[in-house]
DNA sequence: CTGAAAGCGCTAACAA
DNA sequence: TTGTTAGCGCTTTCAG
């Protein structure tokens, strides 16, 4: 390998003018400075990352973890947010993957205490709390899409509430006041809030709600669109039924399409959908085009970055900062 | 930080025996040995991986380098399957993502050598070539989903051909014999090797090949399956219309879905569907479940890694390997 | 079985 | 403006 001290011998110069021309002090002769960089151009040197770090404790890494984030369709967008911010601030991104094994998990935080990462983002597939207590109190963590038991960490989450009150209030502003609500059967932020959301909608709009009109569906994953087809399908076969659905998320919505075109109905002349995640190869494909809630996954990738950063606050009053981020809705031709 | 010499001062020795436990040397007293497990155990203590690397010269760190696949609905699979195998040997990957900027690229790649980073990998979205130049020549590279214009590296693409033999085999199988295949307009190797597998399929059966049963979407990804859905009416408003149809790929499936139920016919019974991509989110999803070629990226991923390791050859005969992967079938309710 | 000391490639305090 | 040199935390050669 090339280095520092080869550069300075061909240069005739010392190696502390080798590292002042890497580092752009001034107090370089500009002659000087000319032919060090034109050698280092011959020899394609590049400092080592490792030397630089002994010398100054920067390792400019930060270490993502996700439990498995990666292997979702649509969350790994929260990996491009954070890769993308952390590249403009001359970060590098370790990405690892647990799988959700607690094992890997204390492992790959060690890894990351190894290569002396500057901070952890850790990143759930799904909205939930966490324990907090693995993480390295040495190091900031910023955790998204998830939260601390005790709130002893930074966060990064969804509005699930202001998501399913947009949703709602989606239908209710075209005119639908008889509005179901599939949702899925879990005690997590993701259904609990979106449903908070759906009741609050409608209460603004003084409907009072009907229990009749929320099904749910059981997990899991398998088979999600065609329990909601079923859902749907007895929903629409109501004595006075809703002529608005809300979809838990999009995957869901396919089974509500299905079940629409089942009952001779069309979308949305007849029933509306919305749906949630914009999930775009669903959503934009499905005909009709299915308007949906967003979950930010880029911007929230993007901001635990900024958070590591210093650029946005991670505490306020002493206690760690929870950003709740906001989720547009995505207009397309369902409603 | 905790060092290895803060651990030897509290272990009462040099730091020459601590580095001997931590690298699990023989030579080492069994109750010296435990005095120092014990103290770098209250320490918490992890030797720094830069500290190490200089005088290893390993740096136990691949780079793994993306145009946009992090950016995909289906192919950040290949990210998974090479970060699991990374981690299973110990080594940590780095991600970039490059978002197909040429400037981006070349400085990324320049990233990964400040790291020392043992091999890198290139993975792209779409199966294309490109410009092997932008490689340093003394990093080992493997190629993912793409190759080089002068085959002068190593890669690893899904079998087109056989993948497009299988899908319209399975149809064959299934007694159809009026086949149509509903194909993107573009000379890359996906479009060209499906439609030579659905060729090589036909003829094995003594099928002539019909052109007019062949049609072509215009790329780009907005209302893909909505062009599929006007090509599959018109496939099926044919004189003599096919029973079966092989899509390009599972976004354009469901535009074909959309036209076979439009047409008041239905699947599998009147006519059969098979995809291409196995995107689960949409293929186990719709109705009826689809039956589909699955690309095998997370097997990709996984090769390349095994492929820098030395476990698989990249070199045969003096010339770079071309590791052609097998897409197999996966059955499911549409044929 | 254990220790002293050199040195990996770099930065920075100090000197010239 | 430039050079000398110590030292970051670790592994390893060579002695003991």
């Amino acid at each position: 390998m090339t280095t520092i001290k080869e550069v300075a011998r061909r240069a005739g110069v010392s190696i502390r003018t080798v590292s002042r021309v890497l580092n752009e002090h001034p107090h370089v002769a500009a002659a000087t400075r000319e032919r060090v960089l034109s050698v280092i151009e011959e020899l394609d040197f590049r400092p080592s990352a490792a030397a630089r770090y002994m010398r100054t404790g920067q390792s400019q890494l930060i270490g993502f973890l996700t439990d498995e984030v990666a292997q979702n369709a649509f969350s790994y967008e929260v990996i491009v947010g954070a890769q993308q911010a952390a590249w403009e601030n001359g970060k590098l991104l370790f990405l690892l993957n647990t799988g959700n094994d607690p094992q890997v998990e204390v492992r790959a935080i060690n890894v990351m205490r190894d290569h002396q990462v500057e901070g952890i983002i850790y990143a759930t597939m799904y909205h939930r709390e966490i324990k907090h207590s693995q993480f390295p109190a040495d190091i900031p963590t910023i955790l998204v899409n998830c939260f601390a038991d005790d709130r002893s960490l930074p966060s990064i989450v969804p509005d699930e509430i202001g998501g399913g009150r947009l949703a709602t209030e989606t239908l209710l502003r075209h005119g639908h006041r008889r509005i179901g609500f599939v949702n899925v059967a879990a005690q997590e932020p993701a259904p609990l809030g979106r449903l908070e959301g759906y009741r609050q909608a409608l209460a603004s709009y003084g409907i009072p709600f009907d229990e009749d009109l929320v099904r749910y569906v059981e997990e899991p994953f398998e088979g999600l669109a065609t329990s909601t087809y079923d859902c749907v399908l007895s929903l629409l076969q109501m004595s006075d039924p809703p002529t608005g659905i809300f979809c838990f998320n999009d995957m869901m919505a396919l089974g509500a399409y299905d079940a629409v075109r089942k009952s001779n109905l069309r979308i949305p002349e007849d029933v509306a959908i919305v749906g949630f995640d914009n999930v775009e190869i669903l959503a934009a494909q499905i005909h009709p085009p299915l308007t949906t809630i967003e979950l930010p996954y880029f911007e929230m990738g993007q901001l635990a970055i900024r958070m590591l950063l210093g650029e946005v606050e991670m505490v306020r009053d002493g206690r760690p900062v929870q950003h709740v981020m906001e989720c547009p809705l995505i207009v397309r031709k369902s409603v």
